[in-house]
This record gives structure tokens, C-alpha cells and sequence, in this order.
DNA sequence: ACATAACTGTACCGGACGGTAAAGCAAGTG
DNA sequence: CACTTGCTTTACCGTCCGGTACAGTTATGT
């Protein structure tokens, strides 16, 4: 990983830079991070940034493509545990610990970097939406095959029950962003997890 | 209510204007919507707007005031149910249907308006964030009398189911700006009542 | 009728935005 | 050593931002 440049030396590491860009992306969404604030964080000037990103939505494209490579491995982590409950715990418990780190901005970069944005940059927010909807769908087929084990009960939505596990991890992002401790959202995780108590009921 | 203006007569209803307001910040976050997105929908100019409202803050501030007066009647009616099950199962029925208005932009106006802001607007999120945790005190004083009436276990932590409940109230809101259907946002409240069944058993 | 008070429209303010052209400068090659 | 190469720096582009000065308009109070 991380081939060293053939020709000009560049004078700054490329992910050293998306880094310090996806810091701020995270605190201040897609259109409240300037190309000032953005650069400024960075370490170099705007048209180092255009040399080796491209444009602002480039850069962010590859802010969230590190993002979902580094900071979201532990949901891909969790669909690995061998029950469905074991994958809800660890995907609840986990998500309370990333949307709570003490070296990373509060929430959800996916949630706070564009969940709404002036008509200019509606497409970042379809992009984030779609990829969101695209882990859910992940998350589905891995409690589809739990049906199919008998791991849950052979009436278990598996879609409902991602769509709602996905809910409660949204809503935990947005409750750290308004500072909410992470005692607090895995307490609320918790809770969310007695709903495999009443699977089979469900109305 | 609507009491006429004294002096000089308005050439425009600034409830309608108000209302025009909201759906701009409610689509296009705080941010996101620039004065000339808001003048247009509202009918009027921007020296109308500042005479009327104030600022651009200011105005966001009334059209919260009037999202909270009427768009979340819901949740302050469904905390006046006779049972803390009956006010979980009305808060996030009716915040399905809320966050799926076919008149009004997908999600929350409070999640919507502001999760994130640039440097300059900071203030604009904490200020949602600190109504939203208001809106989950009321909701945790409404459970800490359903147990000490004996309507929910005497060892529920009320501020824990609030705040769980919030949490998919908000959780539902930022996937409605997806493109969920209120129906699949219903069927994920019925999967989150299903704790109701479970309580007394929180770890 | 007349002055007054309030709102409206136009046109503009300084500044920040995303993005770029052109010159400066450091390293690799002959 | 000149020469090329390619990043970096500086300075700037047109546009839009939130906000306002000013003059025009319109209904009221007397």
C-alpha cells in the first residue's frame, strides 16, 4: 500500500491529507467545509488539492471511500458473528463506540456530511442515502440466511429487522452529535436488543 | 390569532411566508438555503424578509417555533396517552407518518435544518440539539411517572427508554430523507415497541 | 388635501465561495 | 551544466453569499 510517487515528488502524503479532510467534512458537512478550512487542515493550497483530488466532490467521494474502508470495518465485522443476535449486539454496541470517539468528530460522517444540502449539491446527498440503503441491504441478507438456519424464526422480516436495527444506529449518531456519552447509546443499544426477545410475536 | 398589523399594511401574510420559509429550511438545511431560495418562496424581497423577521437566524428561529407548534403536535398529544406503551406506540406511529408527509420535505425539520453546520452557523446546531434533548426530558418524565404509578417495572430507567425511543424517532427521520415508505418506517416502530414485551428483563 | 408612516423594489455593499492561470522552484535526467 | 518535469505559491477569476441604503409607492390619521 501507498506507492510512493514515480515522477514530482509530492511534497505532502495523500492520506495524511484525506485524513485531515475527512476530519472536517465529519464536523462540518459537505457544504459547510470551505475549501479554506479544508486546505487549511490539510496542510497545502488549493491547487495542490485540485492536482491531486480533483474537486471538492472528489475529494469528498474519496473522504467517504476511506471512511467506509477504515471507520465502518466494524460493521462489516459484525455480520461475521456467528448469530443473528451476536451480529445486532456487536453492530449496536460498535456503532455507540465509533459515533463516540474521543479523536474523531461526534456521529456519523454518512449522516453529517451532507443530510441536506442547497439544490447545487443534491447529488452528495443521494450518494450518501444510497449508501447507506446499500449496508442496510448487506445487513438483510445476512438475517435472510439466519432465517434460513433457523438461527431466527422462520416469521422474522429480515428486511424490517435491518431497516430497524439501521434506525437505531442513525439515531445513535445523531444523538452523539448533540453530545450524548457513549454510557448513555450503548445503554440505549441495549435496549433496542430485547426486541430478539419477541421476534416470533411480532405483529 | 393572525392579529392584523397596526400601521402599515403588509403586502404579504407572514404566516404563509413563515410556512414558505420552513419548507425551504426543512429540504435545504440552514445552510443550504440561501436567501435568494427563501425570498422566492416566500414571494418577497429580501428588505421585506429583514423587515418582517430579522435575519436569516432569526427567521429560522420563528420558523422553528411554528414547526414545534404545529408539526410536532404529535409527539407533546401522544405523551397525554393513559399508558407509557400507548404513548411509545403513538410517538412512533405518528413520527412515521410526520416524517412522510407527501406536503412536506422527507424527514425532520430539527435533523434536517442544521446537523451540521459550517464554523459560522455552530450556534444553529446546538440550538436544535438542545431542543431535541428538551423534547427527550418530557418524554423521560412522562415514564418515570408511568413507574412510579406502577405502569411500567420498578426498575426501568425512564431517561434510558426515552432516549431509545428518541433515538428512533430520529433514526426514522433520516431514513425518510432516503426514500424509505412510511409504511416500512411503521413496521420498524412495531419491531421497536416490541422492548415494551421485554423490560422488566433489561440487563 | 396633505403630511406621515410603513412597506416595497432596485440596486448595491464587502466578503467569501469554488476554482484556476501563470510564475517560481526543487528534484531527476542528459 | 542546461533541461525537463511537476508540484507549489501567489494572485486572481466570476459568482453568489448575507445584508442594506435609498428612493418609490401606498394606505392611513388629521
Amino acid at each position: 500500500m501507498h506507492v510512493a510517487p514515480e515522477r514530482g515528488r509530492r511534497a505532502f502524503d495523500p492520506l495524511v491529507a484525506l485524513n485531515a479532510a475527512k476530519e472536517v467534512f465529519w464536523r462540518y458537512g459537505y457544504e459547510g467545509a470551505s475549501l479554506t478550512d479544508l486546505t487549511t487542515a490539510m496542510g497545502i493550497n488549493k491547487p495542490s488539492l485540485y492536482a491531486a483530488f480533483g474537486s471538492k466532490q472528489e475529494l469528498f467521494e474519496k473522504v467517504i471511500q476511506a471512511y467506509a474502508a477504515d471507520d465502518m470495518a466494524y460493521a462489516r465485522a459484525a455480520m461475521e458473528q456467528p448469530t443473528a443476535y451476536e451480529v445486532a449486539a456487536a453492530l449496536l454496541h460498535d456503532n455507540a463506540i465509533a459515533v463516540t470517539r474521543p479523536d474523531c468528530p461526534p456521529g456519523c460522517l454518512s449522516i453529517q456530511g451532507g443530510i441536506s444540502t442547497g439544490p447545487a449539491n443534491a447529488s452528495v446527498t443521494e450518494f450518501l442515502a444510497t449508501s447507506r440503503l446499500a449496508g442496510e441491504a448487506l445487513l438483510a441478507d445476512r438475517f435472510r440466511r439466519a432465517v434460513d438456519t433457523g438461527d431466527l424464526p422462520r416469521d422474522t422480516d429480515p428486511a424490517a429487522l435491518a431497516r430497524f436495527l439501521m434506525i437505531v444506529t442513525e439515531g445513535q449518531a445523531i444523538h452523539a452529535t448533540a453530545g450524548v456519552s457513549r454510557a448513555d447509546l450503548q445503554a440505549s443499544a441495549s435496549l433496542a436488543l430485547l426486541v430478539f426477545r419477541s421476534l416470533s410475536g411480532a405483529s
